[in-house]
DNA sequence: CGATCCCGCCACATT
DNA sequence: AATGTGGCGGGATCG
């Protein structure tokens, strides 16, 4: 069988070369058709020379017999595929197996030769790792299976985790797209986004207090364990995200989990996980259960993603020595920074060009789909192929849907992710609960395609047209350059960061985008210096060559004194904060706002949130704002707690100390504001700076996405009134109407060129658009439904505006221009209360996330995802 | 004996 | 109901 592959598959090795093969896509891009799954039947691939066919028969013939003869005797001979096969080809097979990969020895007979990872191996050999952009590739899974000799079951196994890193989709039953490695980069670095949002800290925290301390998850979550409850609100609402349908079980999925596990890498400074530690953190929110078995079955997973990871040549297998002992860890071998794309050939520079070049010829033609959802915009095969609306819904059912909902999915985990993270972190540090809302993070999957097309895409507005711009953080940067491989988070060029101001005032600039440093704690905080927030343009962070990034990587253990050179800035900070690493340590003070905090989940911005809004501020604010929430959120016990922590950790932290000390910085400013420019003369814009109400994640590099929830405030109001959010995030949750959103959902839109000038506004509907009510239902009702506003010029100008594009798909979001005041109507105050409330609520308050989470009741799965919609819904005030 | 992880049952999801 | 997916964990194998 093994030499069928390699004859098609060419060099085995997927991972270098690139475009070798040559097989059997070309059959398959039908792109013209959307999709209507031919399911299996015909295989869309009609291999002209079909060495498939062939290959199939023999392998399906052969296999047996091989597996057969293998268990029964063979387990010796390393050989065996030679002999199998006898045929000649199956020597150079061999070879090239060797060459090419060998982590493992694949000639174990038995056991290792069905390993995961060798089979794994076989199926890579089988695609290119970067096909041609038109061709679209396409897997049957049963003819794959049979190829290889293996039960499909082992082949979902594969395609999960290679589904979760986006080097496939599933576009039909049995049936998934092979992307290759174009876009790897792009998602390696949302991941890692979203990981140093979700996991930084708690990496951070893990590392270094395992080696130093043990640390005992069950301890702490026992503790935590009422402030847990929140979480599922989080989590929830991330769901909410996705389409409504196939939450359930999936959640779970080892997709997920693979997420999960590469952004623990990427997260790491060492670039090395331990598998328990992994397990830890990936068992979440569960954990209080006890988890022997449960610890165990993830374990198991984790080798399974591991074997995939390896096969990909993305991590490999080694053991590291820790006080307590010797333990199997897997260390990051694939790219560390992403500065475009790292795979891609083609990249642009990571400076300041971003989008232009690459990304057209590589894109098809951008689409906008008023549905927006289509993530992949990037594949031309199938954006064209797909009609937008008509067929899409039918499509939905079909295997269009799936992918969307995937993505969704995916995006809501990540949220979720993110989300648990910082309960745990909370935990850790003890916060009182909160409920951290979610962040967001946009995929980046597609967007890569996405973005190229709009070349205007980058945002000179910030660079050119708000040269007083004060704030940028490093959200600002990354939002602007949505290209820009940026060196992500670690430059030096980030944007400073102010924690004591509260706002962020745009004098007058259009645009806003607000990024809060979602990620808290990460480097990107770190990055950013004071100084050079206003005036560091986007080009600044495009300097940032990724080379820093490396670094980083390189130097495991640096004692928290020592800033890498990639965050120099930052790091310092870290530092001085670091003795701390998690612990923020904050004073209390009362905080009136958001009453949301009393509130359970909710409210509460702990710690971890403030940090997550370092905002960058060239101008501080008011710093008053946000020390207060900063401050509220933080109970003095809790700060005890972190400081007792603290403690501890100081030491760990110097070593693998990953750059979180936003973490640290205990004000953040609460929103940002937005001075009404021109443009936006009338709403002003509060971003809330906590993650919780507002934190506003930028998409990872390319796209920039944001998922925030906004603020319309009316300038004048605006001191008054607190906040509006927008529920956007939650579209695809039950629609809750107008009134309630839930706090913690993020609008996410994306927007990927914005001329400079045009100001944007990105509400949901029911905040924005008047008319728009707010619809219900979610998946159909969005495409429709979502209307986005878009002053020509805008249009005209960014080309491509892409609503939702990650994450909320179908979600009304609107756009507004800010022209239209009409949004405006809303009446604040009316809303206003309860908006309040709800935004800054955490979704935690509402329905007993534990007991869902818990069970692992099937009824649980099914239920979670609606119900947890509902559950949100319900609890907005509106 | 602990680390790996294959195998495939079977629940859940989709047709 | 049939079939696709994929969670899950027993228990075999490896080292």
């Amino acid at each position: 069988e093994n030499i069928f592959d390699r004859s098609r598959m060419a060099p085995k090795t997927p991972i270098k070369n690139e475009p070798v093969d040559l097989s059997k896509q070309k059959g398959c891009t039908p792109e013209r058709n959307p999709i209507t799954p031919v399911k299996l039947t015909d295989r869309p691939q009609p291999d002209p020379w079909t060495p498939t066919a062939n290959l199939k028969i023999l392998v399906s013939a052969a296999s047996p017999d091989m597996r057969d003869r293998e268990k029964k005797k063979e387990l010796f001979r390393p050989i065996e595929n030679s002999e199998q096969s006898d045929t000649p080809d199956s020597l150079q097979y061999d070879i090239v197996d060797d060459s090419t990969v060998d982590e493992f020895e694949k000639q174990r007979p038995s056991r290792k030769q069905k390993s995961l990872g060798l089979l794994c191996q076989k199926f890579l050999a089988r695609y290119p790792s970067y096909p041609l952009s038109t061709e679209k590739t396409t897997i049957s899974l049963d003819e794959v299976a049979s190829i290889l000799g293996v039960e499909r079951r082992r082949i979902y196994d594969i395609v999960n985790v290679l589904e979760s890193l986006h080097l496939v989709s599933r576009v039909a039953k049995n049936q998934y797209c092979w992307h290759g490695r174009h876009n790897l980069s792009q998602t390696l670095k949302t991941l890692q986004e979203a990981g140093e949002l979700q996991y930084g800290e708690l990496m951070t925290f893990f590392q270094q207090k395992e080696q130093d301390l043990e640390y005992r998850f069950g301890e702490r979550k026992k503790e935590t364990i009422p402030d847990t409850q929140d979480r599922p609100l989080l989590d929830f609402s991330e769901a909410d995200c996705t389409s409504a349908s196939a939450n359930s079980r999936k959640d779970k999925s080892l997709r997920i989990m693979s997420q999960k596990f590469v952004m623990l890498f990427l997260v790491s400074k060492t670039k090395i996980v331990t598998l328990d530690i992994a397990a830890k953190i990936l068992i979440e929110e569960t954990q209080d259960t006890v988890d022997h078995s449960k610890f165990k079955t993830k374990v198991r997973r984790l080798y399974d993603i591991a074997n995939v990871l390896t096969s990909l040549g993305l991590i490999k297998k080694v053991h590291v020595t820790e006080e307590r002992g010797r333990k199997p860890a897997f260390k990051w071998i694939g790219p560390v920074e992403f500065p475009g794309k790292t795979d891609e050939p083609r990249g642009h520079s990571p400076t300041s060009d971003p989008l232009p070049q690459t990304q057209r010829g590589v894109c098809a033609p951008y689409q906008i789909c008023p549905t927006g959802k289509q993530r992949f915009t990037r594949h031309a095969s199938f954006n064209s192929a797909q009609p937008c609306e008509g067929t899409r819904r039918k499509v939905s059912s079909e295997p269009n849907s799936p992918r969307q909902e995937r993505q969704d999915e995916y995006h809501s985990k990540m949220i979720n992710l993110a989300a648990v993270c910082r309960q745990k972190i909370e935990e850790d540090t003890r916060n009182p609960s909160m409920a951290s809302p979610p962040s967001l993070l946009a995929l980046p999957g597609d967007s890569d395609f996405c973005v190229n097309p709009l070349p205007q895409t980058v945002f000179p507005v910030v660079q050119t047209d708000v040269p007083n711009l004060s704030l940028l953080n490093g959200v600002s940067s990354q939002a602007l350059h949505p290209s820009m491989p940026a060196a992500s988070k670690t430059e030096n060029g980030k944007p400073t960061l102010l924690p004591s101001q509260p706002f962020l005032c745009f004098p007058s600039s259009p645009l806003f985008m607000l990024c809060s440093s979602l990620q808290e704690n990460n480097s990107r905080d770190t990055l950013l210096t004071t100084g050079e927030v206003g005036s560091r343009s986007a080009e600044a962070q495009a300097a940032v060559p990724p080379a820093a990034c490396q670094k980083r990587s390189s130097h495991k253990c640096m004692s928290p004194s020592a800033p890498a050179d990639e965050e120099p800035a930052a790091k310092k900070q870290t530092v001085e904060h670091s003795d701390v690493p998690l612990s923020l340590v904050v004073p209390k003070k009362p905080f009136e706002s958001p009453k949301a905090e009393s509130t359970p989940g909710s409210g509460c911005t702990s710690a971890v949130h403030l940090e997550d809004f370092h905002l960058d501020l060239a101008s501080p604010a008011a710093p008053e704002a946000a020390d207060k929430e900063s401050t509220k959120p933080l109970d003095s016990r809790e700060q005890e707690k972190w400081s007792q922590n603290k403690e501890p950790d100081e030491p760990s932290a110097g070593k693998e100390h990953i750059s979180k000390e936003n973490a640290n910085q205990p004000f953040l400013p609460q929103y940002l504001y937005v001075q009404p420019t021109a443009g936006l003369s009338s709403f002003n814009f509060l971003f809330s700076a906590n993650q919780a109400s507002g934190a506003v994640s930028l998409a990872a590099s390319q796209l920039p996405s944001l998922s925030v929830p906004c603020v319309v405030v009316p300038s004048a109001a605006l001191a008054s009134f607190p906040v509006i959010c927008s529920p956007t995030v939650t579209s695809s949750l039950s629609p809750v109407p107008d009134g309630s959103f839930t706090a913690t959902a993020p609008m996410n839109f994306s927007v990927s060129g914005l001329a400079s000038t045009t100001p944007i506004f990105i509400g949901t509907t029911a905040v924005v658009t008047p008319k728009v009510s707010p619809t219900p239902l979610m998946d159909p009702q969005q495409p429709a439904h979502p209307a986005l506003h878009l002053s020509p010029v805008l249009a005209r100008s960014c080309s491509a505006v892409k609503l939702d594009s990650p994450v909320c798909v179908g979600h009304p979001v609107t756009l507004l221009k800010l022209q239209q005041p009409s949004s405006a109507p809303l009446t604040p105050k009316s809303i206003r209360p309860a908006r309040h409330e709800a935004f800054f609520k955490t979704p935690g308050s509402l329905g007993d996330p534990i007991a869902w989470k818990k069970n692992e009741g099937n009824q649980t799965r099914n239920a979670s995802s609606v119900q947890r919609r509902l559950e949100i819904s319900s609890t907005s005030p509106d």
